[in-house]
DNA sequence: TGGCTCTGCGCC
DNA sequence: AAAGGGCGCAGAGCCA
């Protein structure tokens, strides 16, 4: 069958959408099929009738006699090829993924190529593996070792309960000079033979591919087992061309494969030679995920990972050193919560003449707020409370009670929680590839316990259970101001400029600006205090605000009705005027402060990514663009909220890698100093009582120069100031 | 019972 | 019509 025919095999769901299918095929002659197909063979007589020989669907019905499974994820499987009686088949997500999702449409025509232009894909190396035995391991060692063996791809699989480590995974990729082959092989990990193999295979001097490593990296690590010359990660280098796509193993194998598809079922085999094949597949994607990024990847992405992947190391390092909890410290406080939130929810029922209200249960909160004669407020969360309680005291009464018992119960039910230590320690993950920015992310860490570093409540609630180790205090640096800043610079707004830069104080010079008053009158500069607070506060919304570009509504609900009423009363504005119309005064007076923020510095980001369909910070991060900010207000805030946001990221991130490389490791101080955490846009850390020089040398490592072309074409440089914060922290919630 | 989505909320 | 950015986790609710 030579014909270039394909077939859409989608459904109903899809037919709205069938033209954005046509630009993707190419010209090339396309059959539409919309109505149900029960048989394989169905399908097959149709291809046959019509020469057929590309199968482009949506079908589930069909996905599930293609993979024998009874309910299988077409998102899971989207990007995934079959081949079966000479016809190739390629699923997609549904069409409307074209206009629902940034990325849709730039999927769909990526899958869809592997049937329309199969030769623009690599031809992926063969899969062959084994389980290692002693009959074969010193041949697959040799080979691994020879100098034409140019990278080791590896995976490990865990059990969770026990930390241990069922099996190692390795494909290694070959350079036969002409073409790159791979050999898989799974060691499990059952005796000290395979262990002492293990070890071995970690040891070799090729270069070593992990997706998302520092998980494997902490297991390996307990046993002593740490993999050498750790320089790939497809998590990073995935995130590092395409940071607002999903990165997990099962999409990058379908992005960059062309004839593979989704085989991580296979991990719930309870067949132990399934399971080891599961392993080795893993790795074998890996390897040809390496193979197909270093194949297409543009110079924007690899100096993209050369400033990302290196953060592995110190992210690393800080996960497995982890906080101290104090156990005795958190059964106090989650006692002393427990009896508040008791106390507080017998009152609160008694007020309502119920038995047991349940704050957390939203559908609850709905029928009160009805009762309470305030039915026609939409959520039930923080801001729709505090509008209803503002409409009556009685509402207030209430209402607050909910709110406070629910902040306790946060607490107690992320934060309190005992149990989530490990050897009396607070692990977490700090992941470089976890953001659209740049940003480090955080999450629990990978042995299944600890918690997110960087959401901890503020106050001492939990901060005051987390105690420094034997000998050292905590302490912090932050950055000061540092998104303000990076806007004014970033947009080329003098006044900005001007103002986050001068020796006065940034919110009241904008109280003072905005709103017409004399700055001595809201700010003491000799005493460095401030005079008026509720102005000051006040600018500092507004700047918020307008630095994310938001909209009048927005800026009601946030500040909340309380506020911006108190907001006119004090700037004597009209009193007819409705709370939207405050909140747009407000950010006129912003606007009008600073014209060229949500002036020519958004034209200026919106030209930027309509034209390169990127945007490239001062230190060469680039991101790509899949949305338009142009037609979609919720992009343009993103990419608007991007550019300072990345650009804090960036040098917060290279002050990250100096702290680790000048202090951390440093034979000199390295006994002095515990790397804890980077915390957007400060580093927690530990110095050794008498060391406090050390919390200098952070600080200055901290006050990186950037050098920045402003959106006004002038280029300057600057530097955001960090400050210490220490003071005999035994506790977190000690530094100062 | 487990898995999923929705809702809400902690941080910068 | 109107739309504040970036994250991860817990509980409720719902479905199979």
């Amino acid at each position: 069958m030579s014909s270039q025919n394909l077939l859409f095999l989608g459904t109903q769901q899809d037919k709205p959408f069938l033209p954005r299918l046509k630009p993707v095929m190419k010209g090339i002659t396309t059959f539409v099929k919309l109505d149900a197909v029960s048989t394989i063979t169905e399908v097959e007589l149709y291809c046959r009738a019509k020469s057929v020989s590309g199968v482009l669907t949506t079908s589930i019905p069909l996905l599930s006699r293609l993979t024998d499974k009874p309910n299988p994820s077409l998102d899971a499987y989207s990007g995934s090829y079959f081949q079966r009686n000479g016809i190739e088949y390629v699923f997609v997500n549904p069409l409307d993924h074209t206009v629902s999702v940034p990325y849709g449409t730039f999927l769909l025509e990526r899958y869809a190529s592997k049937l329309v232009s199969p030769k623009s894909w690599r031809t992926p190396s063969k899969f062959n593996w084994s389980v290692i035995s002693p009959r074969t391991a010193d041949s697959i060692y040799a080979a691994f070792a020879s100098p034409n063996c140019i990278a080791i791809a590896i995976d490990i699989e865990t059990y969770r309960e026990n930390l241990a480590i069922r099996c190692v995974g390795y494909t290694a990729i070959f350079d036969t000079g002409s073409d790159f082959e791979t050999t898989s092989v799974v060691i499990p990990m059952d005796s000290d033979w395979t262990l002492h193999q293990v070890r071995k295979f970690n040891a070799l001097p090729a270069a070593k591919i992990f997706q998302n490593g520092k998980y494997d990296c902490a297991y390996l690590s307990r046993y002593n087992a740490a993999p050498f010359n750790y320089l790939w990660d497809t998590a990073n280098l995935f995130h590092s061309y395409y940071s607002e796509l999903p990165k997990d193993l099962a999409f990058l194998q379908s992005f960059f494969v062309r004839n593979a598809a989704y085989w991580k079922d296979l991990a719930e085999s309870s067949d132990l030679e399934t399971y080891y094949l599961y392993n080795a597949k893993d790795t074998w994607a890996t390897a040809e995920v390496f193979l197909a990024w270093m194949h297409e990847a543009p110079a924007w992405a690899k100096k993209n990972y050369t400033l990302e992947f290196p953060l592995t190391f110190p992210a690393h390092l800080s996960e497995m050193t982890g906080v101290k909890r104090d156990l005795q410290a958190l059964k106090a406080a989650k006692l002393s919560y427990e009896t508040e939130v008791d106390t507080k929810s017998a009152s609160l029922d008694r007020m309502l003449g119920v038995k047991g209200f349940n704050t957390n249960s939203y559908k609850q909160k709905q029928v009160l707020l009805r009762l309470l004669g305030c039915g026609d407020i939409e959520g039930t969360d923080e801001k729709s409370l505090s509008k209803a309680a503002f409409r009556h005291p009685l509402n207030a009464r209430i209402l607050e009670l909910v709110t406070e018992i629910q902040k306790d119960r946060k607490l107690l039910s992320t934060y309190l929680v005992e149990g989530k230590e490990l050897n009396e320690r607070i692990l977490y993950a700090l992941n470089p590839h976890g953001t659209d920015t740049g940003r480090l992310a955080s999450k629990e860490h990978h042995f299944w316990c600890g918690l997110q570093i960087q959401n901890i409540p503020r106050g001492d609630a939990v901060k005051s259970t987390i105690v420094a180790d034997e000998g050292f205090f905590f302490g912090e640096c932050d950055l000061e101001q540092a998104e303000a800043r990076d806007t004014a610079f970033a947009a080329g707004d003098e006044s900005l400029i001007t103002a986050v830069t001068g020796t006065r104080d940034f919110h009241s010079v904008n109280a003072s600006a905005f709103f017409g008053r004399a700055y001595d009158a809201i700010y003491d500069d000799g005493k460095k205090k401030t005079k008026d607070k509720p102005l000051r506060d006040l600018a500092k919304r507004v700047n918020h605000g307008a630095n994310y570009n938001m909209g009048a509504g927005v800026l009601v609900e946030t500040m909340g009705l309380k506020n911006i009423y108190a907001a006119a009363k004090f700037l004597s504005l009209p009193k007819s005027w409705t709370p939207k119309e405050i909140a747009q005064y407000l950010l006129d007076q912003f606007d009008k402060t600073y014209p060229r923020i949500r002036g020519e510095y958004q034209t200026w980001i919106i030209s930027q990514v309509l034209t390169h369909k990127r945007l490239t910070g001062a230190t060469g991060w680039t991101r790509y663009c899949f949305d338009n900010p142009k037609t979609n207000k919720r992009a343009l805030n993103a990419y608007v909220a991007h550019v300072a946001q990345s650009l804090n990221a960036m040098v917060l991130n290279q002050a990250y890698l100096k702290v680790f490389y000048d202090i951390a490791l440093h034979p000199d101080h390295r006994n002095n100093f515990k790397l804890c955490a980077q915390i957007h846009d400060s580093i927690l850390f530990q110095y050794r009582i008498g060391h406090e020089y050390l919390a200098e040398m952070v600080k200055d490592r901290m006050e990186i120069p950037v050098t920045i072309l402003g959106a006004d074409g002038k280029i300057r440089t600057f530097t955001v100031p960090a400050a210490i914060k220490i003071g005999n922290a035994k506790y977190w919630s000690q530094t100062e």
